[in-house]
Formats: structure tokens, sequence, C-alpha cells
DNA sequence: CTTCGCAGGTAACGCGCGTTAGCTACGAGG
DNA sequence: CCTCGTAGCTAACGCGCGTTACCTGCGAAG
């Protein structure tokens, strides 16, 4: 290195005219002018920049008369000034943003998640940032979208992290999701201590066919997703429970598993009504674990010139509006709270960030049963 | 309050000693470090700050030595540097950044807006904020929560704004939006000047009626939504040009408009297969303008004893896949590009912030046809 | 020998803001 | 007289980074 340190130039501070008065007017204010920054309000309030900061900030405790805040308020107004967000993060090192990330962009089946947490994003004055992840298994194209995805949004100094999946199931996070708090939203984590959010699919599945029940059924079809899955297990363990409270098992001849589809559903619905004649074992109601293949098992039913809900009781599981509230008649369903997972999932990240404890590690959300007008 | 949370150890800067040489293998360099700072990875590297700057952007002109080159990037590894993105878009005075406001958030219908215009965005290395708009009229309860949407856009410095709609009509669009560079879609300005980017309708109802004309059907009901909407004007009009091209005319008495339901689908279509006899009259073809009305439609269709595509061929509009790919026999349906028109709407703002001249004021986007099985 | 160009860097400024020391009256207490 | 608040401000630093101006060899041209 040569020559000691600098100090050849650095006329330094020079600039910045002492500027006294502060009654210089200035009238050449522009509306809507972009780039207005906090020192051009100070300038036409008259007052330092410092104490535009304290007023736009709230503080109260450094007391600035009303007077001098009313100007202020005025001088924003006038000039139209905007706060820079990327500016007030860096000064003060919380950005107020969480970050969210999600399948759901690409496969928008559970849209809902990322609406309540928007919302309660917004009511807690704090701003989600969006990023894509890639399908399920993560062997598609888009391969390392999901890291990618990840460290755009700490580059953006997210505070905390959303994680979020499209059905029920385990996940793997990347790592680097653990240097920001970070929950799980409708999946959980398969090899460590992240807290998530899922719906309680078995009080879900009890409620079903307790409904089914109350309304006189006895023989319950059950139309089976692939039984491997957190929602099959759960949802199945629920009817299992709500059967035994009214002193019967599960007739596993009146479980049949079939694909998750409507055609699926079609396909189970035909083997469990052709099995049996009617009045003899026959089932009264179909318990369908998804909307899908309640779809699928509404016209089978309808094919074989039974009607619903007369002969035949429906009852789904998911409430995807688009099928539920459109089929005719309208499906009776137990609805997947996406939307609160959400929310909560906000809530429990806002508490992660403040230190505060939170609830537990793995929290249920309830699943409402909808009457409609299939039972 | 305090800030212990999950990884709350964090010790921060400690660690970094001066480190001169460039020898020093500095072993204690924990992984996952937050804070590291492009200052960190000049020490580490050796290097002044400025050099890392250059290498990390990529400045060709200025030459770096390759050997050089590799340093940073090995410091910039070993230290887990991450850019702030907020840091840089104030010094730059760039943001990377588009907002895209919109009510689909709160009514997920044309969701894949959203997702054509994350992945267009993503693929230009930029980043998209989504912020929620209030629904339709804005006369809801969130009453101003689309302009405190933009405010909030503005405030991050988004470089161009996106405005979506869930369904094709005019929108007003709040003042602030003036303020960069503005792109609609799935919407048009209804009184201003504001580029926008819309699905093709009439192109739309044409190839409909083509198909259905080619699969040799010369009676053709139509199931019409609400006449006035742009979505119903186009696609009438589309399948108007359709039968003027194969020297027919559009009979008016096979035009039923109904409400944009399953239930108006289904009133309409029994309004239609009733007035007739078959082989009197009887249309051995129906154009729902929507999907959901067509789902009501094949209801209709099946009541009567009548097969899909056999007796009555169905087409139908939107492509919900929830519906459009579930119902049995599938619907053949035109598609709405929701996910072209989104990424249409990144490319436009790209163009425009880039100060380059746009195609067109208004950009229609094919609706192609998809075949399934109702026709 | 001086001069110039060029490769390979470095110091320092400022982006817009939060924040911490102050600094200036001005009145009360000793 | 001096000290000590307290109300109501202001100067100045630094957040992490892009960028401009400048500096230092060093070989080639003049």
């Amino acid at each position: 290195m040569a020559r000691s340190t600098a100090e050849g130039k650095a006329p330094g501070k020079a600039a910045k005219a002492p500027k006294a008065g502060k009654t210089a007017p200035k009238p050449a204010a522009t509306t809507r002018q972009r780039g207005v920054t906090m020192t051009d309000v100070a300038k036409h309030a008259g007052v330092s920049r410092t104490t535009v900061s304290f007023v736009l900030s709230n503080r109260e405790n450094a007391g600035i008369s009303e007077e001098t805040r009313n100007r202020i308020a005025q001088a924003v107004q006038e000039l139209g000034y905007r706060p820079n967000a990327g500016a007030r993060a860096l000064a003060s090192q919380r950005s107020d943003w969480y970050g969210i990330v999600t399948e759901i962009v690409t496969a928008p089946f559970a849209v809902d998640i990322i609406k309540g947490a928007q919302d309660q994003a917004w009511l807690d004055r704090r701003f989600l940032l969006i990023a894509p992840s890639d399908q399920a298994d993560a062997h598609g194209p888009n391969q390392g979208l999901e890291d990618a995805a990840i460290e755009k949004l700490l580059e953006q100094r997210v505070e905390g992290l959303l994680y979020a999946a499209t059905y029920h199931r385990g996940v793997h996070v990347p790592e680097s999701a653990n240097e920001v708090p970070t929950v799980l939203i409708n999946c959980f984590d398969a090899d460590g201590k992240l807290p998530s959010i899922v719906p309680d699919e078995r009080a879900g599945g009890r409620v079903a066919v307790e409904r089914l029940l109350q309304a006189g059924h006895r023989r319950i079809g059950i139309i089976n997703l692939d039984p491997d899955i957190p929602a099959a297990i759960g949802r199945l363990e629920g009817a299992r429970e709500a059967l035994a409270a009214a002193g019967r098992e599960l007739d596993p001849e009146l479980v049949v598993s079939g694909h998750a589809t409507a055609d699926g559903g079609y396909a189970a619905a035909c083997t469990i009504l052709d099995r049996y004649k009617e009045g003899e074992g026959r089932p009264t109601a179909l318990f369908c674990l998804n909307d899908r293949m309640a779809m699928g098992a509404y016209d089978a039913i309808k094919e074989r010139g039974l009607t619903i809900p007369g002969d035949i009781a429906v009852i789904g599981f998911d409430n995807q509006e688009l099928i539920a509230a459109y089929l005719r008649p309208k499906l009776t369903t137990v609805a997947l709270p996406f939307e609160e997972m959400g929310a909560l999932g906000v809530r429990t990240l806002a508490a992660l960030t403040a230190g505060q404890p939170i609830a537990a590690d793995q929290q249920l959300v309830d699943c409402p049963l909808l009457e409609r007008s299939s039972v």
C-alpha cells in the first residue's frame, strides 16, 4: 500500500450549505414528484430531518409540539412524500416482511392458504413476499427453484418464512430456511423440529360420520384415498372414532380405496353400490374422502337411478368450492381450513420473531362441516 | 423484545478478526452466519470491497484477474455471503421488483395469471410483489385496501405495476398507479390509456363453434352469460362469425341467457332442450359460455336420458380444470389463457420500464380449444 | 529519459433513513 | 451565582452497497 491513508482529497462534510433561515419558502413545490425524500419534507416544513423521522415513526417519548407535527404532516401531504421501504429496512435492520415459499403458486389447489396469510399479514401491517416453489416431489424441470426461492427471500431480508404445501404431507425443508424463524403450513417437517400447522383430519372425519349417523344412516360406505397419506389416515381414524362412539365398528368391506379423482370415485362407488342389493346391506350413505371422488360418486349414483340424498346420502371432504357448490345437489362436505391455516401461520411467525413462545410444535386447525344438500 | 428466537444464538460478528494475510485459512468460518457483508467477503479474499462488488455484478469492462475472481467466489461460498437486496436497491436506484395488485388473491378464480406472471418474472430474474385488492366493485368492507396496496408497493419502489382482475371487464385504476409503468391484465382501462392484456373472446367463440360445425352439428344451442359483459359480447360475436363463415346465421331462439352458475346452466339447458323434439329442431350441440354452466347443462342432458356427446355435444369456455377435467365425460372447452396473459403482462412491463415501445395498447391473447371428450 | 496506455486495483461518496449524541433556551432548586 | 432538569429541537454516524474518481506499477512508444 502506498501513501499513508487517503487524507489527500476528502474535503468531506464541506457541502450542505448551512441553511440557517427556516423561513425560506422554496416555492418550487411540484406536486406528485418522484424521489421526494425525507430531507425535502424537512426543508419544506422548516425542521430537521430527524424531527420528521421522529414524527413519522410516532416516537412518543421525545416530545414534539403539536404544531410541528401538523406542519410536517402537511408537508408530507403537499410533497406527496412516500417513505422508502428499502432504506428504512436498511437503517433499522428490520424489514416487516415475511416470505412464503410454496408450490401453491404452481399448483393452485390450496390457494386460500395464501389468501389467509396475506390478509393476516396485511392486518399486522406486514408485507408478504410470495415465492414459487416447484411441485411436490421436486423432480420436475425446475429442480433448484425451491432453494433459489428461499435464497431470494432471504436476500430481501425477510424476518420469517412460511412454507406451504398443496396437500397435507411430510416435507423436507431446505437448510437455508433455518436462518430465520420458519413455520410450515399444511405440511409437517419430516425430519426436524420446525413448527407446523395442519388440518385436524381426524376431527374432520369424525364430524362427517357423526353427521351421517345423526341423519339415521347405519350402513356407511367409505370411499378412501390412497391409504398411506396423512389425509386418509386421519380421516379414516376419525370415521372409526365416530362409529365407535355410536357403538359400531367400521366394516372393512365398506371401505374402498381409489384414485383421488372423479373417475376413481366413480369406480369405487360402483364397486360399493353393486356389491349389495337395496336393503340387503347396501349402504345408504357414502363418505367420500375428497370432493372430486364425491363428484364421481354422484355420477355412479345417478346412473343407477338413485337419488341424492333420498336414496343415498353423500358427504365429501375438502370443500373445493368449484365442485362442492356447483354439484347438483350441492355437496355437503368437510372444509379444509386453508385460510385459517394461512392466517395462523402468520400469527405463529409473528410470535416466533417476537421471541414469544408458541402454543405447540404442531397446531391442528379445525375442519368445519359445511351443510349443503347432499345429506 | 429480546431477540432470543429460535436461532437466537447467532454469535454475530464476533469472529471476523482483521485477517490481513490472504493466506490465513480462517478455520473459524461458521457456516450459516447471519449478517455477512460485502466487506467481510473482501477482507476474507484479501481485496477491496469495490473489487468484490465488481465481481459480483459481473462488470466486464473493468478487468479483474481470473484468479481474483476465484478467490472472491470462494470467499462468498465460505462465508455464506448473501447480498442485501434492500441495500442494493438503495444504492443502485433500481429494484428489480414489479408489483401486482389484484383481487385474485381474494377471489382465486384466475389464479393462473399470478402463476404466469410469477414464472416470467422469475425467468427475468425479477421479483414479483403481490398485494391484495378487494373484490370487484370495491364496496366491500376493505374499502381502501386497493389504494393502500398500491401505496405499499410504491413504498417498496417497484419499477412497474400489474393490475389483474378475476374476470374480463373494465376497471378504474387508482391514480397513484400512474407513478410507474402500469399494465392491466384481464381487464381494460375504462377511462384512460393504460395498456392492457385481455383474452381474445371473439376468436375463442369462433373456434368453439367452428369445432361444432366441423363435427357436423347444424343446430347449435348457445347458453349465454349476462349479455352485457365483455366475455359474452365477444364470445357471441365469435360464434356469429363462425356461423356466417359457414353460410349460416345465428338463430336467436337458440340463445338463452342465464345466471353464470351450474344452476343457471341447468335451467337454460332445460329451456332449450324442452322447446323442441328430437329431430324437430332440437339442437344437437350446446355451446356453453362458461364451464360452470356446462356443468349444469350436463345434468339437464343426462336427466333426459341423453348421452354426451352421442346425442348432444357440449363445449364449454374458461377451462376451469376442476370442472372441465373432472366432468364425465371430460369437457371439451375453450381455455382462458391466464398464464399466458400473466407472462405477457410481465414482458410488456419489462418493455415499458426499459423505455421500449409495446406492441399495442390492447393486446389480445389467444384462447385455445382444448379437446376432451364432450364433442 | 519522459510519456502514455493499460491492467488491476483502492478510497470515498452518497443512496434514504433510524438513531444517538448532543445543543439551546428556560425555569426551578440550591 | 451555579447546577440541573426538561422541552424541543439538530448534527452526524452508519446500515450495505453501487459507483466514480483516482492511484500504482509496468511495458511500449517517442
